[in-house]
DNA sequence: TTAATATATGAACATGTATTCATATATCTG
DNA sequence: CAGATATATGAATACATGTTCATATATTAA
């Protein structure tokens, strides 16, 4: 009822409540300037916890709080190698999502 | 130095900490199921405060505060027509980056 | 096994946020 | 003017969230 027949979207497919609960949650996950910056680490390649946290002045724990949520929500998948885990991107949406909003900020909005 | 020199737009404007703030805040926008629900309402068409209400089944106060946020973060404009103000896009940006997300949600993310 | 390193996790604290309620402002009608 | 309607706003409440600190787990090296 929310979204009207007629927008390109809802004819490919009706936006739901749970839908519309996803959405405020992956872009909750873009909310957060430490967030932000650990995506931003890893749009070049790549990187462990220990790197994150030093290029972002911060501590391995905060970072790593946001890791997991950043993980939950698919923005970033993990792989081990001996100790160290590697963090990087999911998939490409993440970068576009970024990017989008960048575009917005930086045309003055 | 979050921004790696190698990335796309940092090389366009490279990403200051304000930037991020910004970059955050405009996010924070979409991080809300009430605020999405707006915008998606305002999508079709401009549309005034009691209407937004009623097709959301919220008060016009709950839903008078939330615009107050979208319009402070530029993603709303109004325009007064004798009692009532009108609300719509501030431009098509907004819509942009919620199809942006709505298509991460809905490929399964 | 013991020590060291990398990461994760739970509790606590401080701060931010969404809604409600009461009330204020502004416009229109009579 | 008074009354009705549309919207805005401030305070209060309940709840969510980010960081810190202490501690736990896992891996490697000696």
């Amino acid at each position: 009822m929310i979204p009207s027949k007629n927008t390109k979207f809802s004819l490919a497919s009706p936006i739901t409540q749970t839908t519309f609960c996803d959405l405020a949650d992956l872009f909750k996950l873009f909310s957060d300037n430490t967030r932000l910056r650990i995506l931003c680490c890893l749009f070049p390649k790549e990187q462990c916890v220990k790197n994150i946290a030093a290029a972002l002045h911060m501590t391995p724990s905060a970072i790593s709080h946001q890791l997991r949520l950043l993980k939950q929500g698919k923005l970033v998948k993990t792989q081990r190698i001996g100790q160290t885990i590697i963090y990087s991107l999911a998939d490409e949406h993440v970068q576009s999502i970024f990017n989008q909003g960048l575009n917005h900020v930086q045309e003055g909005k």
